[in-house]
DNA sequence: GCGTTCTACTATAACGTTATAGTTTCACCT
DNA sequence: AGGTGAAACTATAACGTTATAGTAGAACGC
């Protein structure tokens, strides 16, 4: 990189390393300002920042001037000196069935931070790997101002430890170990109990909700809206838990119809995902059952892909990109110290 | 951030910003393990970097007392000293028909980092940015070492300009630009050429191809494969230029309705991603219109969604983890200026 | 025993930034 | 006139790292 050459002599003899820059310009700093206008590094350092003391008019000429030259600050410099690092970490998980929601997360969040003096940084990590590993890496190194997790547990030892260490950070999910901390979530106790009431009023009868894995704190929270709705409504419910993965849709398609096989099957689905709400399908379907007819399924999803599936699924919908929008804001807020953790969560919608 | 305080003084009297540190133990650094071996700065550097003038017990001992502190040398030090940043960014199109691709490639990019040096920056861009504009803030801040683009156009500024300032780049996909550089591709000439065969094979005589715009250079490629396998097989062909993203599903399939009433209508398609495959699908079974016996759907993509949606489509997979894989690579031994650019494609796969 | 060479280390400066503690200049008050 | 104080600037050091030049001491040749 030209702009950034290790400093110290002319690069061998190679004539130009890569077809480069010919006298190469070298990238201008707060030196090249101060020699330009006869001021000290330290003024126009102040200047740029809109001190209080440094005078309009110089202040004024400094900003023009660095315009002109087109001065960027040198990240390494100000990151070395104040340990502000302006970059913000998205741990997160790779699983395959949590991907394309990733994929919208990371979009939306790099989004919000465009015109912020931010950076995305993006570390994944998968199933076998130490969840634990990443984080420590962040803390040990000071990689990061703040941090974005997502896949949260009830019990979440990222959390404490990045809460014990002071750094800032915001969650997609919720905990519930009691610390403060801002996040955004997606009422999923909410949407199963929708869902619920919705299936009731289609006069089904005998639920089963393909939940996610209960140590994730939004599969707990599916199915206890499940089993709340349920008993208030006076109608059986059954959780279903299978991983739900692109890969394995074979597999829960063969579960699904054993399920419909044994004596009282369901009559109404709850899944959590696009691809298990497909994979319900193609069983039911399987087994001779139709849609909209002998069974219902509503279906939350980030894509838009169940619509054009079937028209017949209930589809909620989830707006991932409000997730990432938020997250940006309550976490720069915490960074700066603004005020209490931010906290919020979207709010499923659908018509009875 | 406890590990990276500002230096200076210690904050304020808040009596413990985050409820973190106690007495704040304060990160090691070089200078902490000279001070306890007794050596210099200059020697634990070197030691550390394995340097020919340093004897191997000192080695040793410095190598055991780093690890057993936790040394992790400062990347803004290293950086600053140095102009090596260890940070590569992916400046990624972030549309949302790319998106899920997009998804796997920052999956699989930032997995194939893992274990080495380097960190992954995301930047993304809209249609509506300029498209150099991260490039040129990359160029200018120095503030990655290697740069991984995607949606590659036959013209692509960006690599004109990375090019010329030296900065070393890979991209998914090709231009035509003649400038050598570290590429992966998805080979969607013999994509659409296997798909014509397939489809001609199965007796159809009148394809269309659903094909991305043909600035980007895949588009260019689909349409060259499609028009010269249906010249060689002596068939029609025609290509349906619609943007295909998640957003207009339903006016594609509008489109595709209208383009099965018109006269000499097609009997045969190529779709290059998920969605506009079940366009394709929903509009042909609109019509009336049965997958396997009235029509066929050669498909192309990323997900493994397609053969849980209608077994009959014919489904290519391409493996976007293959790419992101291959491009670190290719990048790093750019970067580290290891050979003459590595480029490969992946050559798609269908039982004829 | 003196120069030469090698090995294993050290001292120093510099990368770009910013917090702090000055310093200079000038206006104003009494 | 002398002191006070504000305004506007500067000098300095430090953050952690590494490239370079230098040095101390041992080994060796003749």
């Amino acid at each position: 990189m030209d702009s950034n050459q290790p400093p110290d002599r002319v690069e061998k003899q190679e004539p130009d390393s890569h077809g480069s820059g010919r006298g190469l310009p070298k990238r201008p700093t707060l030196k090249t300002i101060a020699t330009i206008t006869g001021l000290s590094i330290a003024t126009v350092s102040r200047a740029l920042k809109d001190a209080a003391d440094i005078g309009e008019a110089t202040k004024l000429r400094v900003r023009e001037i660095a315009n002109e030259i087109g001065y960027r600050p040198n990240r390494a410099g100000v990151r070395l000196r104040t340990g502000k690092t302006n970059v913000i970490c998205l741990v997160m998980s790779a699983e395959s069935h949590v991907m394309n929601h990733t994929a919208q997360l990371i979009y939306s969040i790099s989004t919000a931070l465009r015109n912020t003096s931010y950076h995305l940084n993006v570390t994944p990590y998968s199933a076998d790997d130490d969840p634990m590993e990443p984080i420590r890496y962040i803390v040990e190194t000071g990689s990061a101002d703040g941090v974005i997790l997502n896949q949260i547990k009830p019990e979440d030892p990222r959390i404490r430890y990045l809460s014990e260490h002071g750094v800032p950070f915001a969650t997609h999910g919720r905990t519930e170990m009691g610390i403060a901390h801002p996040y955004f979530d997606f009422d999923n106790e909410s949407f199963t109990e929708l869902g619920v009431e919705k299936l009731v009023s289609l006069g089904r009868r005998n639920l089963a909700l393909l939940s996610p894995p209960p140590e994730q704190t939004y599969g707990k929270h599916m199915i206890d809206g499940l089993v709340a709705a349920a008993k208030r409504l006076g109608v059986d419910c059954r959780t279903l838990e299978l991983v739900t993965s692109d890969s394995n849709m074979t597999e829960i398609e063969a579960a699904i119809s054993r399920t419909m096989q044994e004596p009282n099957p369901p009559d109404g689905f709850i899944s959590g995902g696009t691809s298990g709400a497909m994979a319900i399908v193609n069983a039911l379907e399987n087994e001779g059952l139709q849609l909209g007819k002998d069974v219902d399924l509503v279906a939350k999803e980030a894509l838009h892909f169940l619509v054009h599936f079937r028209k017949e699924i209930i589809v909620v919908q989830e707006n991932v990109g409000q997730a990432g929008t938020f997250l940006v804001k309550a976490l720069t807020a915490s960074i700066e110290k603004d005020g209490p953790p931010q906290q919020d969560l979207e709010v499923p919608v659908l018509d009875l």
